[in-house]
Order: structure tokens, then sequence, then C-alpha cells
DNA sequence: CAATTCACTGTATTTTCATACAGTTCTGCC
DNA sequence: GGCAGAACTGTATGAAAATACAGTGAATTG
């Protein structure tokens, strides 16, 4: 499979999302209403690119008729598939390097035995939280945030995101065309970023946390 | 919920099995040709009754518009989910009856597919927490702490302790003869414990913590 | 620098779907 | 014996959805 673009791989989280949240595929208007397109063809176009790629699977003349194909950049489904793919558990992600995706097999430490669907939406991986800028939010330095790969989220959630290549936990706002990084600690100030200046990502969306009093 | 009849279930089966294995709930049509009715109305008619009875949802004015609804219709998602109902994970305990011991039956709300050993030392319950009162030690309301069963603690470890029949989450602190249960937040007085005239004991060590950002 | 690919706009046209209404048949129930 | 509810048939209709076709502009690429 080929790789994706950035704005293909913000469709297919899009389309992975909708499935998770409403239980069902979207519509060519439904992807066109949430990405502000003034035409379904665009949807449809990138659709047809991502059935190319190998991301998803296209039912033709069925509506809502699109499938996640397993493999590529979208998750395995099934307890059974996932459990013969990893260990079962979820990867522990520590220090990330500055350039490389988050879950290179370099910043995997280990897997622990933990269920993905507990949390919802599913967890995709744990990252050892740093620092104490989420102190008020009771998210503490060493704990394991447990994230959903998204590029989604909305004004309040708390996101992975990556700026200049540093990953970082933060409350993600909008405001007007800039995005706004606030940590959950007056000691902090919040981080303005503009999305057409600075390099940023998002990486994921916090559904959960671990704890181990005596550190993991 | 009232019963559903035998045709109903089987429409509920054939929804069920469609998400399943399609990845998306069936059109009217789809019901239609699977049993075999010679009018879409059947299939709609049915959906109405399912909803009636609180088996799914339907969402007016959308394509493959059905979601089930979670509580009686019998689920059991991933193995994972299987194997924690059984004896695989956690026990874990909501709200603790004046009296009774925590691990009760009554208490135990579900099973959680946690892996006890992840903690140290092993966790034998998760307890949902209640209030704020340890909230600067990160501990939130709606939060499951991991707790070992022990009566063994040493000052300054939080601790699940009883007193007069009341299950509390504190700091624990000794003083002489006496047991001061301190909260982690300066809207909660501490409260001082004589074991000699008060009814107390030490129910377990908090060794962890989970939170889903969506509640449990 | 022409050729592609990407990412769309704008318009149109079927097909697919949801859903309403008018009936029928059978069964259990008071 | 009438009434309700379950389980349909049969017919319609309009909204929702898929999908095709003709373009545009910017970025990349051999």
């Amino acid at each position: 499979m080929d790789a994706l673009t950035s704005r293909q791989q913000h469709i297919l989280d899009f389309i992975r999302d909708s499935i998770h949240h409403a239980g069902m595929p979207p519509t060519r208007a439904e992807i066109q209403a949430h990405f502000g397109f003034s035409s379904p063809n665009a949807a449809q176009e990138h659709l047809r690119n991502l059935e190319k790629r190998g991301a998803i699977e296209l039912i033709g003349g069925s509506s809502r008729g699109i499938r996640l194909v397993d493999g590529a950049g979208s998750r395995m489904r099934s307890a059974a598939a996932r459990a013969a793919a990893n260990d079962g558990g979820l990867p522990l992600v520590g220090r990330v390097a500055a350039g490389s995706p988050i879950l290179a097999s370099e910043h995997v430490e280990r897997r622990l035995a933990v269920d993905p669907d507990m949390f919802n939406p599913r967890a995709d991986y744990l990252l050892k939280v740093r620092g104490m800028s989420m102190r008020d939010a009771g998210i503490l330095d060493g704990d394991l945030l447990a994230v959903h790969k998204t590029s989604e989220a909305r004004s309040g959630q708390v996101v992975v995101a990556r700026i200049n290549d540093e990953v970082t936990v933060k409350r993600l706002q909008r405001k007007g065309g800039l995005v706004l990084l606030e940590a959950e600690n007056p000691d902090f100030a919040p981080i303005e970023v503009d999305p057409r200046r600075d390099q940023f990502a998002l990486e994921g969306l916090a559904v959960g946390l671990l704890r181990n009093t005596h550190g993991f």
C-alpha cells in the first residue's frame, strides 16, 4: 500500500471515528459537511483514492458502503485479529524522538496487558506523561495516558499534539484559525499555534489514564 | 425492556450480524430480502417495534440509521470482554453498602480486563471513587482505584479505609495511638480516628488508578 | 515544460432508502 | 364476539445517497 497524504489520512480518521461513534460508516454528504467541501464529489474522489491505495473497500451501489481494510492505516477490529497481530496488549510509548512517528518501534518500551476496548473510543497506545503541566486535570508525571489515534478532536478535549517535532499533552481550544494548547496548571502558559505557520499535528485523543503508584 | 417475540429476536440477531459482518447496519430492503418479505414495510414495522421495546435506536432520516442499545439484547463483543466476565479481570466495586464486605458480590458491578499483576503489590479489586476529596493526588470522581487488599499500611500511603461502616479513600497518617485520614484537597478537613473508640478498619492499599475519559 | 497527481467546485441524474398509508390474516384475551 | 397486537402484503412518494461528468488551480515530477 502506498503512503497516504495527510488529507487522505484525515478522511480515513473521520471514517474510522464515524464507524466508532455513529456505529456506521459516513455518507459522502457527511464527509462533505465535516470537511466543509462544497461538493460531494470531493468526498467521492477521496474515497476512490483511499480505495486505490488499499485503505478502504467501497461497496458499489450501497449507502454508507465503506469498509475499512485490515492492515493499512486502519486498526484491526476483531479481538482475535488484534491478538494475533501484536500481543493482545497496548504498546507503551515513552520518550518520542524528534521527527519520528510515535508508534515507531524504537519508542515502544513494552506492552501492557490492557484491553484497548475498555476505553471509548478504543485506545491505540499508552503514552508516558512527563511533567506536571496537566496536574489539575488529574494527569501526573509518570502516568500512562491511553490515546486514541486520530487527527480529529473538538475544543476542550485533551489531546496529544506534535509541535515542531515535540510531542505534548494539552487541552485543545480552537480560536478562529488558530489552535490554543492549554495546560491544566497555572504555572504553565498556553501555547498558541498557527497551523499555517507552525509545524503542527494532532496525534491523538486522550481516552483514559493508567497510574501505578509504584511506577511502571 | 419488555421481552422480545421470537420473530423480533431474529430480526435483532440479523441486525447484529449485519453490523458485525458487513460493518454497517442493514437497510429495510436488506432485512426484507433476508427474511423474504414482499414489502419493506414488514421490516419497517419490526424496527419500530424493536425501538419501542428499547432494543434498538432509530436515527430518523438517515440511511442504515439503526443503533443497538446496550443492556438487554445480550452482547459480549470482544474475547477480552468475555474473559473478564468469567474470572479473567478485576472486579469493579461501586457503591459499598453499610455493614457488608467490599467484595460482596452485590457490589461487583462488572469485571474489567485488567492484569492484576500490572500493579505492585498485586491489585485485588477496583474501587470506583466518589467525590473530589483526593483531587490534588490526581484521583478524581469516577476514577477506578486499583486496591491491594491488606490491613497493613504505612504513614503517607493512600488507603481504602472503613470508618463506622463507610468506605473512604484517604491518605493515612499515624500520630501516636491515633489515626489521621487526610484528604488531598484543602476543602476537606482531615478525619481523626481513635481505633479504640471508633469502628475502624483498613480495607486496602491504593496501588494504581484507571480512568476512562468517557466514564466506565 | 508538459504531464500527473492532488484537491477541490458545480451541476446533474439515477438509485437506494426511509417511511407513510391502506389492507389482510391469525392468535390470544377479557 | 370484539379488540388488540403481531406479522405481514401491496403501493407510493420524497428525501437521502451514490455517482457520473465537466471544470479549476496548485504542487510535484520526469
